[in-house]
DNA sequence: AACTGTGAACGTGTTCACAGCC
DNA sequence: GGCTGTGAACACGTTCACAGTT
């Protein structure tokens, strides 16, 4: 039916998810037609760019109009698999966990959280919204019995391959790895890592970079 | 004194967080020399990868040799700008805000967390371990008076532009947006997004693409 | 006339392969 | 012998520019 092309690059799916947003402003902004300079614009790309990464997965526009705004983000969607259900476990009920499982953006993309694991005993039946935090020892269990598909680890670097393996061997297809230790996963599980300190850090030197080196500022502990 | 290259690829930059991450892992271990091969391999990446990362900042290795672990460690230290003080505030106490002002990885890389804002009155004067929750509104001069370099927006996405503003106003030099909102700063003030449904909605797409599409997990609605 | 879709040109990052040094 | 540093080859993503469609 649909023609999904062999490979498409890392960029480019990042890029349609910010369409999908831009659309969906547009769209309730009543517009129904966005030409790839206006998407463009919205997005902060080149036109060219838009184009290319759109005709990737077919002839979505019309010469001389444009995109039909509802009709490209039912596309979007589509490629991008949201029309699916993508049943989601959080392990690690820490701060960041807790916030990842509540995060209201996640439920707007379609992703539901069903579960919140953890490993300390005495978080065990406490509930977070509606979800009732579990004892990691079961996550196994509980991931195959209700055919969970993703699972975000939020755990402290050390138990993270564990949990990998764990939700595993129940049978996940994806993981978002939020811990800064690199995870060993066998093939058909698709992995994908979120670094917030690579994040922080990377900004730190950007920031150093576009500093004209005002002296004063320097590294620590250098005299006056 | 040193010799800061001109320009430094993104992805290169990244690769030092990881770099220097090894590096500690490998120094607690009581290594102290590294080749590139057993570095690339750490971190999951050629050894052509690595050394061409390195050689941009300089000579480091010992030819028949390899790395010294502690030296590398410094060096990747200071040209990331981890020697400097990182005074930052988090904007947004929400969940996300709270979970990232008590991020222990922040600290451990040396970025200290400062002050927290948000906008809701009702928080304000609570606090977050050692850190007190203030007015939304005293962002700008506290930022300004406590000579603060870096900002963490983690406002609904509505707010952000706005936060931003703020900040920037009070003399902010960089921005960590974990707002879906695209931000417009001026010159010298140097961004970076972090979106995390573009993230799960990657791992979806990906989890899609890795599955030999077997029948029967198709789109919401579809008919048995 | 307006705008898409796309081959070709370009630029940037990665990998190769080896000369040079320890 | 072992391993780095790096030009050259390569792969990949972006931009250009225009032919083609409405």
């Amino acid at each position: 039916m649909s023609s999904p092309p062999r490979k498409v690059s890392e960029p480019t799916v990042r890029r349609l998810s910010t369409y999908l947003r831009i659309l969906e402003r547009l769209s309730a902004k009543g517009t129904e037609t966005a030409s790839s300079d206006r998407l463009a614009e919205l997005g902060g790309l080149t036109s060219a760019q838009v184009r290319k990464d759109l005709s990737v997965f077919g002839n979505f526009g019309i010469r001389g109009r444009g995109y039909d705004v509802a009709d490209l983000h039912a596309a979007l969607t589509r490629i991008l698999g949201l029309d699916r259900d993508w049943p989601t476990v959080v392990v690690g009920a820490g701060r960041l966990g807790s916030a990842l499982t509540a995060y209201p953006n996640f439920l707007k993309s379609g992703f539901r959280i069903v579960a919140l694991f953890d490993a300390d005993p005495a978080l065990a039946g406490r509930r977070l919204g509606d979800i009732e935090i579990r004892p990691v020892e079961e996550v196994t269990d509980w991931v195959r019995e209700n055919s969970v598909t993703l699972a975000i680890i939020s755990t402290p670097a050390k138990a993270a391959q564990r949990v990998a393996n764990q939700v595993v061997a129940g049978g996940i297809r994806g993981i978002l790895n939020f811990t800064p230790t690199p995870l060993d996963v066998p093939d058909g599980v698709t992995l994908r890592e979120v670094n917030l300190t690579i994040e922080l850090e990377g900004l730190a030197y950007a920031t150093l970079e576009a500093t004209p080196d005002e002296s004063g500022s320097g590294p620590k502990g250098e005299p006056a």
